[in-house]
DNA sequence: TCAATCACG
DNA sequence: ACGTACGTGATTGAG
């Protein structure tokens, strides 16, 4: 038995034959399109909302068989009725359920790729797939100079077509769809214990659930395999019944002989069908895949691995033909070298010119670019130059206020006075969920191709193509506006804050990092004495063999690895051994060492400031991130978090400024769930915990305790993230039961909150995708999922993002509006960080009145007059700790 | 490269 | 039978 695809697994006889003869490859298409749509998870859709998990693992596999095995004939062959063995009876296939909804939108997407790859599909009316293949492999095995035959299939009823002689093998799908395992004759007496010829026999015994074949009662694969192994064949087995052991399966193997004898016919698959095309002819013809087609198909279902698999095998044979090009505009481009002023003087002065950087390669151990290296270059009506710069900005700098279009304008250093667009914020509008937006791979999906060597010309004009797609695009989602209100202008905001950092005190830091550094030591030593043994604490699986099977405190939560051991598993056994408080300790010190106290000193600048850098495109919800580092997780909920926290301070002689909003992720359900109870809430000013304390548990404001309170703010939350009554009984440690009754009173007592959750859930379901109040779209393909649980997390996806999202939009808009003011105002303090729902501002004390106003005002402002209103905390101080 | 863990809103 | 609240990024051990 073979494994894997590798190329020297391939059975002789195909090696041999790959110079003279050439392998047929015969192809199961209804058991490859199944076994690829339950293998991968239905939530794969297109950035349309298609499902497309058949189709992607489908076109997976064909990419595979092409790219390790080469382009070898290939005929797919579909099902088209079981007629002729459902004749015999009834029964067969009659418990199989229906295609699914989501395979069946697919099914007519499978023949279009086989053929794009020069292949072939071929059925007979009245006959399976197998029965097709059996009929072609016979002539291909029967010719008088035989083809080798590779079936290739997830069915395991196809082993009955294998010969000795090895013309015919089988390549079965294994676990998911890309792993496969080659039978030849040896490998299935290996495997089942018996030759392939007997497998009609073999299912005749055991039957088959999955095509409802019966089988006779009590016999499993070991009996059958034993029995035939023992008498030969099936009608042996059943004129010996005598000498077989047991009295119950004597009885069986008579009573049900005719069950077995028509189920052995069931599962036999008929060779002798007249099928309309000549395998032979087929082998003797040399066809080659239609890249245009395979580009177009692929791009279609957004396959873009599949395809840059398949793009790379073609492009070693030398294959020349251009791209396939549907932006005419952009498909002959004349380079020319020009001067930057000429460059960015191209075409009429208020039209957006498309600009593009080629970044310098790196040779090979070289640190830094030589100078003179970056090269640009701007594009419009078809018109392009070309020239070098000393760095980006220069090019910036020379635009002025000339309309831009470019790929990721923040990253240019110095962000263009007037971008016009920005083709990684559209793409990102378009696909939130998006992982990378490389700028060709976006443009080949759309059909946007431009014939050009040089590559910043090639990209200025790419860009300038793509944006056109984008814009149209985003038009017809409604999505434009929040393009070019809110994602562009927030560009340079962004940049600015960057920029300007937030000042560390590297002194303090150290203080304090010494200080854990020899706690972590002490913890670590005590740890290891209790465990009575050196080990790896920051390693769940060593510290869970030591709690748990060493010490043998209490299981609670397993994962994929092993037993969980985090926080709240610690905090759950805290009492069960006195080495669980130090790996706590352990485990907190040790983390906010590793990440912060350890990592952040070396990232400061000369002034002692460090620069992080926000990334546009990175939540689903249309949050920003930030990385490098990320300082919108910076402790603050432990004592030592906060002592962190403290070490990030003002500039000499400045004061921090913090602006956040109260609640605004409530705030925001009460309005677009027009919930009037909440809205009152806020509206008076109450503390909402505190409210919705009264509210749920019917008491009087000074019945409540800490608790209630506490309990209140768990269920506010979890309404936000979309809770279940587990969720919420794990959390607040009550039972099950208790927390559904919570959330019932919750949902009886916010009755608009419990109608917006459902009308949202259908409406999201039946659109494919929700949008924020200001129109930012999240495609959710979870709430169409074939799994419950898979849709429970759609619906969750779907309330959390409207909120979630909303509030992201509110925040976007609030630090355009800010960033506008300070720079219309007289101040000079700058706004340096946002956190969600928090904006960080430095400046002179003497400024921190007026900038309280205003960015009080400026951060409401987007908001209207909607209801309820937002509300804006303001703290300030000398460290971030003092300000918030 | 993935899973586990944990920092934040 | 299974798994259980949304969204991120950084670090680490292990395969």
């Amino acid at each position: 038995m073979y494994e894997g695809w590798g190329l020297a697994r391939v059975p002789t006889t195909a090696i041999a034959s790959a110079t003279v003869d050439k392998t047929l490859y015969l192809i199961d298409g209804n058991s490859l399109a199944y076994r690829a749509f339950f293998a991968l998870p239905d939530t794969i859709s297109t950035s349309k909302g298609q499902p497309s998990n058949a189709i992607f693992g489908f076109a997976s596999m064909l990419v595979k068989l092409f790219t390790e095995y080469g382009n070898n004939p290939t005929i797919v062959c579909w099902d088209r009725g079981t007629s002729g063995r459902k004749e015999m009876d009834p029964r067969y296939k009659a418990n199989r359920p229906s295609k699914p909804d989501l395979l069946r939108e697919q099914w007519p997407h499978f023949a279009p790729i086989v053929e794009a790859f020069g292949w072939h599909n071929v059925h007979v009316d009245g006959f399976e797939a197998d029965d097709v293949i059996a009929s072609l492999a016979e002539i291909a095995r029967t010719a008088s100079d035989p083809v080798p035959v590779v079936i290739v299939t997830g069915d395991r009823d196809s082993f009955q077509l294998i010969d000795p002689e090895g013309h015919v093998t089988v390549m079965a799908t294994a676990r998911g769809i890309t792993e496969t395992k080659f039978y030849d004759y040896e490998g299935v007496i290996e495997r089942y214990g018996i030759a392939p010829e007997l497998i009609p026999d073999f299912y005749g015994l055991k039957g088959d659930s999955s095509d409802n074949i019966p089988g006779v009662p009590g016999i499993g694969d070991k009996t059958a395999a034993a029995l035939l192994q023992q008498f030969g064949t099936l009608e042996a087995i059943l004129s010996s019944v005598d000498e077989i052991s047991g009295a119950k399966r004597k009885q069986n193997l008579t009573d049900f002989a005719g069950d077995a004898r028509l189920s052995k016919q069931l599962a036999t698959i008929q060779r002798d069908v007249e099928v309309d095309v000549d395998p032979l002819a087929i082998v003797a013809e040399q066809s080659e895949p239609d890249r245009a087609k395979l580009r177009e198909v692929f791009g279609l279902f957004e396959l873009r691995d599949p395809l840059r698999r398949i793009e790379a095998q073609l492009g070693e044979t030398a294959d020349d033909t251009p791209p396939a090009v549907s932006d005419t505009r952009a498909a002959t481009l004349v380079v020319e070298a020009g001067s930057l002023s000429a460059a960015v003087a191209l075409g009429s002065a208020t039209a957006p010119l498309a600009i593009a950087v080629e970044v310098p390669q790196l040779d090979e151990g070289e640190l830094f670019a030589r100078e003179q290296s970056w090269s640009f270059a701007t594009f419009i009506d078809g018109e392009t130059m070309i020239g070098d710069l000393g760095e980006p900005s220069e090019l910036v700098q020379a635009l002025g206020e000339r309309p831009v279009i470019v790929h990721d304008a923040k990253a240019l250093g110095d962000v263009p006075t007037n971008v016009f667009h920005d083709t990684l914020l559209a793409a990102y509008l378009l696909e939130p969920a998006r992982r990378n937006f490389v700028l060709t791979e976006l443009c080949e999906e759309v059909g946007v191709a431009v014939d050009c060597e040089q590559p910043a010309a090639r990209d200025a004009a790419l860009t300038a193509a793509l944006a056109d797609v984008q814009r149209e695009m985003l038009e017809q989602r409604g999505e434009l506006e929040l393009l070019d209100q809110i994602e562009l202008p927030l560009i340079p905001v962004l940049r600015s804050m960057e920029l300007a950092g937030v000042r560390l005190n590297t002194k303090t830091l150290a203080e304090i990092a010494g200080r854990v550094r020899s706690e972590i030591a002490t913890l670590e030593q005590q740890i290891w004495v209790l465990a009575d043994e050196e080990f790896v604490i920051a390693s769940p699986q060593q510290l869970s063999a030591i709690l748990f099977e060493k010490l043998g405190l209490t299981k609670k939560r397993k994962g994929k690895t092993g037993y969980s051991t985090d926080a709240r598993v610690l905090q759950a056994i805290r009492d069960e051994h006195e080495i669980i408080p130090l790996v706590e300790r352990w485990r907190e010190l040790n983390q906010l060492s590793k990440t912060y106290l350890e990592a952040l000193p070396s990232l400061v600048d000369d002034q002692s400031r460090i620069h992080t850098t926000f990334v546009q495109a990175a939540a689903a919800t249309g949050r920003l991130a930030s990385i490098n580092p990320n300082m919108q997780n910076i402790p603050v909920r432990t004592e030592l978090g906060r002592e962190i926290r403290g070490c990030f301070e003002a500039a000499p002689k400045k004061q921090l400024l913090s602006a956040d909003y109260s609640q605004v992720e409530l705030r925001v359900l009460a309005h677009v769930a027009d919930e009037q109870v909440l809205m009152d809430i806020f509206t008076a000013g109450e503390d909402v915990h505190t409210a919705t304390a009264r509210e749920v548990f019917s008491v009087s404001e000074d019945e409540i305790d800490a608790g209630m309170r506490s309990k209140a703010k768990m269920i506010n939350y979890g309404i936000v993230y979309g809770l279940g009554d587990y969720g919420l009984a794990d959390r607040l440690n009550i039972s099950r039961g208790e927390a559904r009754e919570f959330i019932d009173a919750y949902l009886a007592r916010f009755a608009k909150i419990h109608s917006f959750m459902d009308e949202t859930v259908e409406k999201a379901t039946d659109d494919g995708y929700v949008t924020t109040l200001f129109g930012r779209r999240r495609n959710i393909p979870e709430l169409r999922s074939a799994n419950g649980q898979t849709r429970a997390m759609g619906e969750r996806l779907a309330l959390n993002t409207i909120v979630q999202g909303t509030g992201a939009d509110v925040m976007k808009l609030a630090m355009i509006d800010v960033a506008r003011a300070l720079a219309d105002s007289d101040l000079s303090t700058q706004m340096i960080l946002t956190i969600h729902d928090e904006l960080l501002f430095e400046g002179p004390k003497t400024e921190q009145d007026a900038l309280s106003e205003l960015a009080e005002r400026e951060m409401v402002a987007p908001w209207g007059e909607r209801q309820p209103p937002l509300a804006v905390d303001i703290g300030r101080g000398r460290t971030w700790l003092e300000a918030k």
